[in-house]
DNA sequence: ATATATGCAAACGATTTGCCACTAA
DNA sequence: TTAGTGGCAAATCGTTTGCATATAT
């Protein structure tokens, strides 16, 4: 194992997932990492994410997109996909799953990841343009 | 929307993904399809594949690797991951999860999904080796 | 007959990596 | 001082696509 140093786009890197709660994929926080750094490359946005995520700092997510998504909040929690506009929110439950009394084989959960699939409320009355499925099932 | 032919490929690709509960990678499927096919491209395959999982035939899944796996039962139902062998099998619950009673906020869920993860029953005893997170944490 | 599918290879897009200079410890 | 890190560009890898030909319907 390596011994990590805090750089100064490490410490960028991880304020600015912190801060969004956006769910923001690597480009966009190499885009607002220029902001504040100017010549920070994509390689080292991408070494951070992971090193960052292997330090348990932060949460990868991934949504049968083609690209990842990182979470500033690496507790286990759960997320709202929006089918229309794409956009992430954390979603809570009243009471716990609590799969593993429910899991019929005897396997031992060591974790889980849930996602919640519908409209968000922005995109629930405007449900119009007939883009129940917005993949691509056009031409 | 276009009406599909039933090709050779198209069903011999069908019936490989449907013969196996490997939950197989496009390339595996593309190595089984030569062996009955010698001339078939990589691109069929992919091609054939989207087709299927938007006629609904099949399934395809995700699980944090860069690359997707299909399962032939497009039902919905819940996988388990070993993260010592990434061996994936079919998991069941004693009774539904009811996600929609429990979720705080007032929004409708259309879908989920669910991944379990742990060590599977062959890599249980063998937690040896300290592979605990078979990930990129070596070097 | 003809629109859709194939094989092939080149293109693509997200992510990773090799290299050498740099800098935190 | 020195091992981990950054910047840059090239490489990688799964997947998609353009095009000319073949084939289901």
């Amino acid at each position: 194992m390596s011994k990590h140093r805090m750089t100064k786009q490490k410490t960028l890197i991880l304020a600015i997932v912190k801060s969004t709660t956006c769910h923001p994929t690597a480009d966009w926080v190499y885009q607002e990492a220029r902001k504040e750094m100017p010549k920070i490359s994509l390689g080292t946005v991408y070494r951070n994410l992971r090193l960052l995520v292997e330090m348990g700092a932060i949460m990868e997510l991934n949504y049968g997109s083609s690209f990842s998504r990182f979470d500033g909040n690496p507790e286990n929690h759960y997320h709202f996909v929006c089918i229309n506009c794409d956009k992430v929110t954390d979603i809570a439950f009243k009471e716990p799953l609590d799969l593993n009394s429910k899991v019929v084989d005897n396997v031992e959960i060591l974790f889980h990841r849930l996602e919640i699939y519908g409209y968000c409320k922005e995109c629930q009355g405007s449900r119009k343009q007939g883009t129940e499925n917005k993949s691509r099932e056009s031409e």
